[in-house]
DNA sequence: AAACGCGATTGATCTGCGTCAAGGCGGGGT
DNA sequence: ACCCCGCCTTGACGCAGATCAATCGCGTTT
């Protein structure tokens, strides 16, 4: 089951996404200003961690720029990715003591925060909001199952087709074009964290990267930058129907 | 990040878990009152599906007794498992109109359904019911992300440790005996339920579980029945942290 | 410009799990 | 009692992806 973003642009809303994504469809009401006193921004720099898995977590926030990553790691130091924050996207555990995993920034990073009591406060008071947030939560558990069936039965072909997908997408919406026909974006993601995203190790990923360039599925410029010339047919590739849109 | 499910048994409370672990954790207050009003039962036969991908579902429910399965599907034919369904365990999407997996009961089944329309109605008036739910879903999140790290890093023999050790604590759980030491369940998954969960092949599960079962990790009664004689040998086959428990 | 470091690529080889195939076991129907 | 049918087990073999290792490209430092 895939599900679209919606194409709603930061700025229709003013500077901050949360305002529409995270919390409150409707923009004009008082709990906005309620937020205005307890919202800050922070910045990180590509590399940096955000937070570590089972640390204190005070506030919850929004991503207003940049990438990062939700991992998971075992003692013997394997990894997974178990998501990945874009731009609009929501991190944060209301009513939790702390993070469930690490946070860490893959780009230079710009967060838009709340603190974590008042905004809980802010939602008791406001049943809208606990209902967004709840809708959210099962965009993301619905994200997070779909990543389950990449993982468990896809190839690491399908694998990769799946996440350029996916990142085609979300840019696709950011910037308000159809995803549809040919696309071009930025791969935020190093070969390694494409890896601990798709369960592969680094090298397989390169060779799949390879292996899609050479049969014209995509074309790189730089080790980044990539040009879908027909997204139907990446989608093919990744073994999706393609009736619909798949969220982060 | 492991959690815990709650000591709390379904007959604490009434006859319907939903009570406490959907719903509401006060027994005493009015909206039960109303849920009473919308409620009924249905069952299902093993093997039954309870409903499919993408058909409308105008119910939310609670597992009263049995197993099923959430799954999903590619065209094909491949399929993941990506939610157990144990006593006690909700299920259903607020706010949303079809079903996002096939629901399928692996063993006889009953649950205790709402009609989600009044569901809805009954959730907009009494917030703490939303941020119930909301604590339930990031819960299933975690869940669901904890198996990633299970499908993209673990091997077939841990897989099959984490399968194992999940079912032990839930059954422990329900029958409120200490998660430790020496446990004994019975499994309510055939070994291809279980292949499709730990994104395996039959064979697979069928091997690992007997070099479990000659390593000593498990001793089997018949196919089904698993005596778990020190259970955190158990999590260390699962390649887990033994500090906490699993939900789900 | 040379030296360095980090990410990416590519090759050679190994191995865990999938695939294909042949029984075994136990319960239910005739 | 017999057979049948679902479910499970076990074996032989092959392959996708892991592992180990060498090299490259490119931006940054000195």
């Amino acid at each position: 089951m895939l599900l679209d973003t919606p194409k709603i642009a930061p700025q229709d809303c003013g500077d901050c996404p949360i305002r529409h994504r995270a919390v409150c469809a409707r923009c004009d009401t008082d709990e906005l200003l309620k937020l205005e006193e307890i919202k800050y921004y922070r910045s990180f720099e590509a590399g940096q961690t955000v937070v570590w898995a089972d640390d204190r977590m005070d506030f919850v926030a929004s991503v207003v720029s940049g990438v990062a990553t939700l991992t998971q790691a075992m003692e013997d130091g394997r990894t997974q990715m178990v998501g990945l924050l874009l731009p609009s996207d929501f991190v944060g555990r209301p009513g939790r003591q702390g993070a469930a995993y690490d946070i860490v920034a893959t780009t230079d990073l710009v967060m838009c925060c709340f603190r974590k009591k008042p905004f809980e406060q802010m939602m008791e008071q406001t049943p809208h909001v606990a209902q967004r947030l709840l809708q959210m939560t099962l965009d993301e558990l619905d994200a997070a199952r779909e990543w389950m069936l990449v993982l468990g039965r896809k190839t690491a072909r399908e694998k990769i087709a799946s996440l350029l997908a996916i990142v085609a997408r979300r840019d696709a919406s950011l910037n308000m074009v159809p995803a549809a026909g040919s696309l071009a974006f930025d791969l935020p993601l190093t070969r390694e964290a494409m890896a601990d995203y798709l369960g592969l190790t680094l090298e397989t990923v390169s060779r799949q990267v390879s292996a899609l360039k050479r049969d014209g599925v995509i074309t790189l410029q730089g080790k980044r930058h990539i040009v879908v010339p027909d997204f139907d047919r990446l989608l093919e590739e990744a073994g999706d129907d393609n009736d619909g849109g798949m969220l982060s």
